[in-house]
RNA sequence: GGUCGCGUAGCUCAGCUGGAUAGAGCAUCUGCCUUCUAAGCAGACGGUCACAGGUUCGAAUCCUGUCGCGAUCACCA
């Protein structure tokens, strides 16, 4: 039983005996900074059931207590709130009775599997920051419901097909010459994302005439949408003079939807879309085109999760599982889950659950994303038997199309598919508005990361703590530290909102950040050296169980004993940033501590072996909370 | 227009299932390196928690409405 528990019945108790009321719940919670004690509880909403002077109440219950709880040494009450003092040995008990810092807090691993998808990129162009933030805050879940006792598959699916690949593959074809990765210097991703840049400048050249000359009111005689088009450009001419807010918008909206068809009239789009149809076709020479490209892709992104320093523990291709579902649609239909409409179309029917009808296949019978997703979900948990639930990774854009899937899934009576779950996250925007790839306002992952190495070097050279590494130790601890900053940064945020990043303003280095912390975590390496230069055995024969603690020492305690509850509510709530505020929080606490308290530099031998073993402890919880986000601690810098 | 999300200090963010005087970092200003790493510590300044109602002993937190920002509502992925 928990202290919190032993108090909330001892509690309840006291108010029975000595009010005869029955309370249904007890607040309790952590004492703020300004008043004595370790918890409080509230008095308040005793008042219901127990009628009188809250500071009496609290009073009486106090008294109590003290007398009925051994870890209570004291209490004060001020106005409604129950301020409890634990005694001291209460934090030694717990603190001595942590054998190893290193794996606490952490449960060991069940049975249950859950999959944790993230990054699944189109294979067009190199990964950028907003995949950055996609594949750290879906590593780091993964991670965290690791420590929680889960067992964990991180997988991703790649968006290895479709018309955005076959623009690339065009472009090159024409404009390549050949090129490849070896030739160009560049790395395949970013190569593949070149062409891809290229292809839309020239479907931009192209389009203008067309776009034009439909605006004119010229359409081609076998043009779909003649008549409506025509009508279109008549209202664009009329309302020419019209400046009212009506007739602009319309203009707008008009001309947006005839620039769209005039994209997919130019020669390149046709081309590109003529390209798919060959690929799905298997066409061998487009077949081979689209390896060959694919190839580059594949090899540039393992670099960069290499260099971001996450994994996976299996691939998705989506050439693999675009045809997956199918079956499961027809099953659906039996199961009145689906059903078909006059033109073949099948559709599942939302409304009652206050969403609209949903397409699930076309009415040529190909798959739409949706038939793609159910296929996938249901082929991964045959894959692995244990799987009872999933994770998925992916941006709030999404958050639609994820709601109607987990309820199809449901309607279809999968027993795992109440325990889907969509990591939805904001999106990461530039001061300039949305990043978008083909107008080359990304900011590049692997350019960010060179960049932020860079800044590491620059900080640490001019700090000039590290002149006897040699050079790769210190290019090794410049990337640490440097995506340390990065990851630290964008985990700190709650997933769901939005981060706007400004290059301008590089992340800073100091404060609430990455190379805070792990400078913290050098810092305390440092003592652990010291402490052993100056008594080898020092904790071995000394009693630690009856310290005098120094109030720093206590707070410390306290924030220590939170670590397991802490990443028990991250793990509950899919949410890396928890674990970065507390980790914050205890650095914060022990950097005050190591300003204020002499560690190594006290006579009493006893003290100073407490004081280094805190220092070791905090040192692991920091290594093991870092963990959990994927960043790394140095031994100096 | 319908639906969903967000709005807290000049900037970037915390604030758990409602609880005490709303907390950090950056920026600005003051102190502290002959003692364990100053990427640090100690302190000052800075708030109508978007706005208006409501529920409650008590609201940044829950409910309703308004405003602002974003996303989404395709036989696209």
């Amino acid at each position: 039983m928990t202290l919190q528990q032993t108090l909330e019945t001892q509690i309840k108790t006291a108010v029975e005996k000595l009010y005869g009321a029955k309370l249904e719940s007890v607040e309790l919670q952590p004492t703020r900074k300004d008043f004595e004690g370790d918890i409080t509880a509230v008095v308040f909403p005793m008042l219901r059931v127990v009628k009188g002077n809250p500071a009496q109440i609290g009073e009486a219950i106090g008294n109590y207590l003290v007398e009925h709880v051994s870890e209570i040494e004291k209490f004060n009450v001020v106005q409604g709130f129950l301020n409890i003092v634990l005694s001291d040995s209460y934090y030694l008990n717990f603190f001595n009775s942590v054998g190893d810092f290193s794996s606490f807090g952490k449960v060991p691993q069940g049975n249950e599997a859950v999959m944790v998808e993230y990054s699944s990129p189109n294979t067009n162009k190199p990964l950028h920051l907003g995949h950055v933030r996609n594949v750290l805050l879906g590593y780091s879940v993964a991670e965290i419901e690791k420590a929680a006792g889960k067992k964990v598959y991180k997988t991703q699916i790649i968006n290895d097909r479709g018309i955005h690949i076959c623009k690339s593959m065009l472009a090159w074809e024409r404009f390549g010459n050949g090129e490849t990765p070896d030739s160009a210097g560049l790395k395949g991703d970013h190569l593949v994302g070149k062409y891809y840049v290229k292809f839309d400048s020239e479907l931009k050249k192209q389009v203008e005439p067309i776009y034009k000359s439909y605006l004119a009111g010229n359409y081609p005689d076998n043009f779909v949408n003649k008549i409506t088009f025509e009508g279109m450009s008549q209202y664009i001419e009329s309302a020419k003079n019209d400046k009212s807010e009506e007739a602009q918008k319309n203009l707008k909206v008009f001309k947006e939807q005839i620039y769209g068809y005039a994209l997919y009239s130019t020669e390149i789009m046709q081309s590109a879309q003529e390209m798919l149809r060959k690929w799905e076709a298997g066409d061998a020479e487009t077949v081979a085109l689209w390896n060959k490209m694919n190839g580059w892709v594949y090899k540039g992104f393992e670099e960069t999760y290499k260099s971001i320093g996450v994994d996976f523990d299996f691939y998705y291709y989506e050439s693999d599982t675009y045809l997956l579902g199918k079956d499961i649609i027809e099953e659906g239909i039996k199961k009145d889950v689906f059903f078909m409409k006059d033109d073949g179309s099948v559709w599942c029917d939302l409304t009652e659950d206050g969403l609209d009808e949903k397409l699930v296949l076309r009415s040529d019978g190909t798959a739409v994303y949706m038939t793609q997703d159910i296929g996938t979900a249901v082929q991964r948990v045959k894959d692995h038997p244990d799987v009872g639930g999933m994770i998925y990774t992916v941006g709030n854009e999404q958050d639609y199309h994820f709601k109607v899937l987990f309820l199809i899934l449901k309607k279809l009576g999968y027993s795992w598919a109440k325990n889907l779950f969509h990591l939805s996250y904001g999106m990461v925007d530039l001061p300039s508005g949305k990043m978008k790839s083909r107008e080359g306002t990304v900011v590049d992952a692997d350019d960010l990361i060179a960049q932020m190495t860079d800044t590491a070097r620059i900080i640490s050279e001019e700090l000039g703590k590290i002149d006897d590494f040699s050079k790769e130790e210190k290019e090794t601890l410049y990337r640490m530290i440097g995506l340390g900053a990065l990851k630290y940064y964008i985990l700190k945020v709650d997933p769901k909102k939005r981060i706007l990043f400004n290059p301008e303003e590089s992340v800073d280095f100091q404060g609430n950040t990455g190379p805070f912390i792990q400078y913290t975590y050098a810092r305390i390496q440092s003592i652990l050296r010291k402490a052993g230069e100056v008594s080898p055995e020092a904790s071995g024969a000394l009693d630690l169980t009856a310290v005098e603690m120094h109030p720093k020492e206590k707070e410390l305690i306290k924030i220590i004993q939170q670590f397991p509850e802490t990443i028990q509510l991250a793990a509950e709530n899919y949410s890396p940033a928890l674990i970065a505020n507390y980790t914050y929080d205890l650095v914060k606490e022990f950097n005050s501590f190591y300003q204020n308290v002499p560690i190594l530099a006290t006579d009493n031998e006893t003290e100073k072996a407490f004081r280094v073993k805190i220092s070791k402890a905090v040192g692991e919880i920091i290594k093991s909370a870092f963990a959990l986000l994927g960043i790394e601690v140095p031994e100096r810098m």
